[in-house]
DNA sequence: AAGGACTGCAACCGCAGGTGA
DNA sequence: TTCACCTGCGGTTGCAGTCCT
């Protein structure tokens, strides 16, 4: 398991090529800082070649958009992103930088990683693959809406409370025009389309800010659109406040693979 | 208190596509 | 047209912190 050692520099036979591999220290963070504000990004073989820094450009790169940039969002996933990361999969699969365009401020390799730590995990609670359809039905009839009831809810117990007394966390809508100063130069005007979008619809429903995706006119072979016929089941999805609030309190998925295995083998008989 | 298991995340690797000489 | 180099992407690995027994 010595792949590499932290901080370790691997010699080779060129000892002027030698690469450091492992966790940046803050002295490299700063060269790096310093000579990307200083000639932009890009070029990152130039940048590891000429900073003086002992990394790949690769490397430089990696620790430049996942870490050192300054838009980059660090901290918990909110619900608004999680459902955005939900539903984008389940249209591009696991294009995971397609999928972070979306996510002002994340990455792909944040986003990534979510899905394999969160999302895979329920689908090893629920013993099944991440690609199935029992684990597809999951998300779309029962994750996904316990998502939007909790951004629901956040949301009318944010505008019940004023200002700072707020008992819940608050959690910026992801594309909600935002006063932070320079964001927006990192959204393309599809974004900025989105990020009007979701402002337009956060006073309504996070539903139908989702009927403007795009790609979303990819349809499979049987002529259905796959986003669309989940979009559909998502807005038909009828569960009563009451039995809403008691998915709400079992954190655990196995009652809730029974109701949905009760629910797919209604709906599909 | 200790140590094994688990989790989250930073960072690496290989590959593919783009670009320019 | 070809080749070398660069960049970006997705998959994977392994460390460090936390949890559990």
């Amino acid at each position: 398991m010595e792949e590499y050692e932290q901080n370790s520099v691997i010699p080779t036979n060129d000892e002027d090529s030698d690469v450091r591999k492992g966790p940046w220290t803050e002295e490299e963070d700063a060269v790096l800082i310093n000579y990307v504000s200083v000639h932009g990004e890009g070029r990152w073989n130039n940048i590891a070649r000429f900073s003086g820094l002992k990394r790949t450009g690769k490397s430089c790169r990696l620790r430049w958009l996942n870490y050192l940039r300054p838009d980059v969002r660090r901290g918990n996933i909110t619900l608004e992103e999680q459902f955005l990361i939900l539903k984008l999969h389940s249209v591009w699969g696991n294009r995971w930088s397609k999928i972070a365009q979306y996510l002002p401020g994340r990455t792909d390799n944040e986003i990534k990683n979510y899905w394999r730590t969160r999302v895979q995990k329920q689908a090893k609670h629920l013993r099944c693959e991440v690609d199935s359809s029992l684990f597809k039905e999951t998300m779309r009839n029962v994750w996904m809406p316990r998502l939007l009831e909790r951004i629901h809810a956040q949301s009318s117990a944010s505008t019940c409370q004023t200002g700072e007394s707020a008992v819940t966390e608050p959690s910026r809508p992801v594309f909600a025009p935002t006063s932070e100063p320079g964001l927006d130069q990192f959204m393309s005007a599809d974004q900025q389309f989105m990020a009007s979008e979701f402002s337009a619809a956060s006073s309504n429903s996070l539903e139908t800010q989702f009927s403007t995706f795009p790609d979303q006119g990819h349809v499979n072979g049987s002529g259905l659109d796959p986003f669309q016929s989940g979009l559909d089941e998502l807005c038909d999805w009828s569960y009563s406040g009451d039995e809403v609030e008691k998915l709400w309190k079992d954190d655990s998925f196995w009652s809730l693979q029974d109701q949905l295995c009760d629910q797919t083998s209604y709906s599909y008989n």
